[in-house]
RNA sequence: UCCCGAAUAGCUCAGUCGGUUAGAGCAUCUGACUGUUAAUCAGAGGGUCGCUGGUUCGAGCCCAGCUUCGGGAGCCA
């Protein structure tokens, strides 16, 4: 295989010739020698090109400018200076590509607003090459930590037909021409004419087919893209994510929240363990960037020590019934803070997951037992005839982590609430079918993988984590 | 979608009470410098002050609408 600067940074150095392509990150000239950082992307560090004009021609190093590729080829040799421990001495310079002075990257800091702005060429920047290393490793330890630890990998399908689900609005998908829509007798368009002979949108959830597939292989996960067609613009927010969905059968809700604590505590260790160098550089920005801010603004930890914290120890596990007693009897409540009332069976607010996690008891909770009220069909009704087997992941910073529940096993218990909840029966007999036939206590979850990424790269704003966002009137690259 | 805030050079920002030719640092270009670390030093070029309209003798600054961006909220993962 090719070297890459990553290898080169790792082997001995003995003089030996080396080529090296990559970008140039910045270069620095004086009159007899100059200096060239270029980074491949492969790691975080950048390697140093030594420029003797006795060797290269001082016109060609007046054409590198930050953001040209270039191959090196020359001698990896023990630094001279003091930045580094080694250094390419280079023989020979070929140009892949110039860049001019329109070149959007400097070596200097840049506001993520205006990196966003040129979000086509962010790969080239130390921040969000960090980034999306770490996108990687996580997507990564997501499946080794399913693998190893016996689910299978299933593949729900993006194109669905049931809009049932409850998740959200959907993105209609249609072969139809939009200029002339069949229509029916009634008026109403006729579906029929379209590719699949019906209306099909794209999913929100793999949950219920995930379902399926755990009624049968036992213990699964999904792990693809979900669209939701809300008008959300927020910081956590995408028309477009990634969704990671295990679906276990014989899981109880307890079994449910040790799994997503397991699981998310896996893999946020193995971000610390294999993305060193790439959180170090996303902890000195954000040093930076709290520099500016107001001292109760500021983070009480730094991000490595955050993750390490949220890694060593036990997440909070109360009810909604005894999260809603402790907001009845905070401070903030006595003093009017609140903003939206706080009462039994009224949903939580932000705010009220906030002061939950980020001032009460500082660390990951775990809310079970919500009202069924305002809960989805699918979840497993308790004999209180109030509450459901549901359980919210929260974290500090970003909310609602995680999302899920035990699942109604019980045909009948299932079929009454569908109805009372104007779920239609009829579309989803596949579903149904799961309960008629040799039906079992199962659970699963969601976990939106975009938020978790923004917990462990400590990023404030989601479309900073994803490659290409899809947002509302966000459809660009 | 709602609330709040912002928009000045390629970037990050300053711009006093509405008053002459709109400034700085970085970047770019020219030059200097024997090994630099976001190098340093000297000089130069670079602006329809987001757009449209209004108030005024006079608008970067005041007012209205629009656009875009940011923060918060709702919906949720």
């Amino acid at each position: 295989m090719k070297q890459t600067i990553k290898d080169l940074l790792q082997v001995v150095v003995q003089d030996q010739e080396v080529t090296v392509k990559g970008w140039v990150k910045n270069r620095r000239g004086s009159k007899n020698v100059a200096f060239v950082s270029m980074n491949d992307g492969s790691c975080a560090n950048n390697i140093q090109i030594v420029v003797d004009f006795n060797n290269i021609p001082e016109e060609t190093f007046k054409n590198i400018t930050v953001g040209a590729c270039l191959c090196v080829k020359g001698q990896l040799k023990k630094s001279e200076g003091q930045g580094q421990d080694r250094e390419v001495v280079a023989e020979s310079v070929e140009i892949y590509g110039l860049a001019n002075d329109k070149y959007p990257f400097q070596p200097k800091f840049h506001s993520l607003e205006f990196i966003r702005d040129n979000a086509h060429l962010r790969s080239r920047t130390a921040t969000f090459s960090s980034i999306f290393r770490i996108r990687h490793a996580l997507a990564y330890a997501v499946h080794k930590y399913y693998n190893d630890n016996g689910f299978y990998y299933v593949h729900t399908p993006i194109i669905t037909a049931s809009d049932a689900e409850g998740a959200g609005e959907m993105f209609r998908v249609t072969t139809l021409d939009l200029h002339k829509l069949p229509k029916t007798e009634t008026g109403e368009i006729d579906f029929k004419e379209d590719f699949f002979g019906r209306a099909t949108n794209l999913t929100v959830s793999g949950q219920l087919e995930g379902e399926l597939m755990a009624m049968g292989l036992g213990k699964i996960y999904t792990f693809g893209p979900t669209f939701r067609a809300e008008n959300s613009n927020t910081t956590r927010h995408l028309a477009e994510f990634w969704m990671i969905e295990p679906e276990m059968a014989f899981y109880e809700l307890e079994d449910n929240m040790d799994l997503a604590e397991d699981f998310v505590k896996y893999v946020i260790r193995y971000a610390l363990d294999n993305c060193k160098e790439d959180l170090d550089i996303l902890e000195k920005r954000l040093i930076e960037e709290e520099k500016n801010k107001k001292q109760e603004e500021k983070s009480p930890m730094n991000l490595i020590d955050k993750l390490k914290f949220v890694v060593e120890n036990n997440f909070e596990r109360i009810t909604y019934t005894e999260a809603i007693d402790i907001l009845l009897n905070s401070n903030y409540h006595k003093k009017k803070k609140f903003q939206y009332e706080v009462k039994w069976g009224v949903d939580l607010q932000s705010e009220h997951e906030r002061y939950l996690v980020e001032k009460h008891f500082e660390k990951p909770v775990i809310l079970t037992n919500y009202p069924k009220d305002i809960k989805s069909f699918y979840m497993k009704q308790n004999d209180d005839g109030k509450t459901v087997r549901a359980m919210d992941v929260l974290f500090p910073g970003i909310g609602e982590i995680i999302g899920g529940s035990q699942r109604e096993e019980n045909y009948e218990k299932l079929e009454t609430r569908m109805k009372q909840m104007g779920v239609p029966t009829d579309e989803l007999w596949w579903y149904l079918d799961t309960r008629r036939f040799g039906t079992a206590p199962h659970s699963g979850f969601g976990l939106g993988f975009e938020r978790l990424v923004q917990f462990v790269t400590g990023m404030g704003n989601i479309r900073d984590v994803i490659p290409f966002p899809r947002f509302p009137k966000g459809a660009e690259f």
